[in-house]
DNA sequence: GGTGACAATAGGTTTTATCTATACGAAGGA
DNA sequence: TCCTTCGTATAGATAAAACCTATTGTCACC
């Protein structure tokens, strides 16, 4: 048996065809069903029922490429282990953040990383919560800036910092000469949020267990920034991060106060996840570094 | 790269040395050092730390062997698919029982599994409960009949019956003559145990809640079949599974009497127990058969 | 300095994978 | 029914690779 034969049946299985996965893998159509056939032969059974018009899979044969499957993720894996180790800063590392972080987060580390890792190729992927967690597990991203908790069993996951929530008001809102302000405050119709999806959505809501009161509200903003428009234009309202206010955090700016809550301040705690899996943990190592000395 | 490239990686780990290497893959020893050298340029990483005195595994070497270890296990994996896909019923399956049951169970099994089966090759293991686990994990038995609950991710169950417990006394015991038996009766000090790690005598222990009383014994069998003669020695009393009675349930046999319990009536349940991954899944269908027409 | 153990190298042979060209078989259209 | 098309199988030649034996190189130990 060969590695390149697997390949042969994951490319059958995904193009339907001999020819097609002949062409997909570079190789000629007698190359490819001559070692298919001789796969075959070597096992005794049969993995393809061939005709002109379709293939189809027999049931050892799924359970086969299913194995087959196995066999080449884990060769990808020795290939990864190889150029880790060559060189542990380089390669292509994609790093995932939700929204109404990624917004205010990745223009701060791009350049540290740069400088630190010049040799990384950092693709950032800006997604909701749910998609990045997907896209985690399923390997198309390495590691994400996620709001903690995140529970699951194949993940690590490093808390960096918390994230304070505010209240942004306009300045000549009723509760905008307030210094601190109390939970119970927020008992108010004008608190406009963002869109299903966004975990700032679901911690404003907890925070101000509002759920039923906020049900017919029939705006959901898609971003922070439009949020904070809107309260400036005196629409209401919301709950914004201290990460998404910019430098001056004591001053007003753009005609909005942020005002801090009283103790237990409400806040976001932000971790950086990955797999347990994952190869190139020295990446990981220097991001832990940049986050948390920010 | 190449599968068997990766057998003269595990060769080369197991046996500390090229040459002893070669030797136990069937080639000279130039040609598994020029495919391992060949490997070791396409991945651009050093394996090996060679010197005529011993040969040294690098940390990517160490992980890359992890990694290929698993391949050629998923390698074999599709050789035991199409092995079972020929013919399910045949080949060799490992069947595992702890000592209690084993012993009568077994020879009632045989038969009707050589003829269900005639071209498996059934291979008997009696061991304590324990151990049967480890093997079963381990890959080195098949299936197994466990006392349950067997509680285990890696593992599929299927309950078979249940075995009751018996009072075996003599028949001239003070308590020979009861019809039934509470299971305060059993608080006495002539209560004879098995040795440690033999689950009866867990069960037992648990059934009379004696932990304390016992512990002083100095006494522990190693069969079930030496408790029974010391039974009928008059050393003292001891429970016994009625699988282990023989065929006359409700006749005293050797002098002994098997004395039934008052509702409750204490049991151990037994089950067929095999990993989730098991290929051979036919044999455990047509085992689960066998064991529950009983 | 010689010896033994072990890995690396050299050169030739065998095996295997691959190619192009062609045959075969089924389905669809004239 | 015949012809074309699409797709797989087969044949024969070529290129690549894995393998072997013989030999060299290297290090430790006596």
């Amino acid at each position: 048996m060969n590695i390149r034969d697997l390949k042969y049946l994951l490319a059958i299985k995904e193009t339907g065809s001999f020819s097609r996965a002949a062409k997909q893998c570079y190789v000629s159509q007698p190359t490819l069903s001559g070692q298919v056939k001789k796969l075959e032969e070597s096992l005794g059974v049969r993995i393809f029922e061939r005709s002109s018009k379709q293939i189809i899979i027999t049931a050892v044969g799924e359970q086969i490429i299913a194995s087959a499957m196995k066999v080449i993720a884990e060769v990808e894996r020795i290939d990864a282990l190889a150029d880790a180790a060559i060189d542990p800063l380089s390669g292509r590392f994609r790093l995932g953040a939700f929204p109404t972080l990624a917004t205010y987060l990745f223009p701060g580390i791009v350049m540290p990383i740069n400088t630190c890792m010049p040799d990384l190729k950092l693709i950032l992927v800006e997604e909701k919560t749910q998609s990045l967690i997907d896209k985690l597990k399923s390997g198309q991203i390495d590691a994400a800036l996620l709001a903690l908790p995140v529970v699951d069993e194949q993940f690590k996951i490093k808390v960096l910092f918390d994230d304070y929530f505010r209240l942004a008001v306009k300045t000549d809102h009723k509760l905008a000469n307030k210094s601190e302000i109390g939970q119970t405050s927020l008992l108010s119709k004008d608190l406009l949020l963002l869109e299903e999806g966004h975990c700032l959505r679901d911690q404003a809501l907890e925070i101000c267990s509002l759920m039923g009161a906020n049900e017919e509200q029939d705006f959901r903003a898609t971003s922070l920034e439009t949020l904070r428009l809107m309260v400036k234009a005196g629409t209401g309202i919301t709950l914004m991060p201290e990460i998404a206010m910019g430098l001056n955090k004591d001053r007003d700016e753009d005609g909005i106060r942020y005002i801090p809550f009283k103790e237990p301040r409400p806040k976001r705690t932000i971790g950086l996840v990955w797999r347990k899996t994952l190869i190139k943990t020295a990446v990981i190592d220097e991001l832990i570094k940049i986050l948390t000395h920010k």
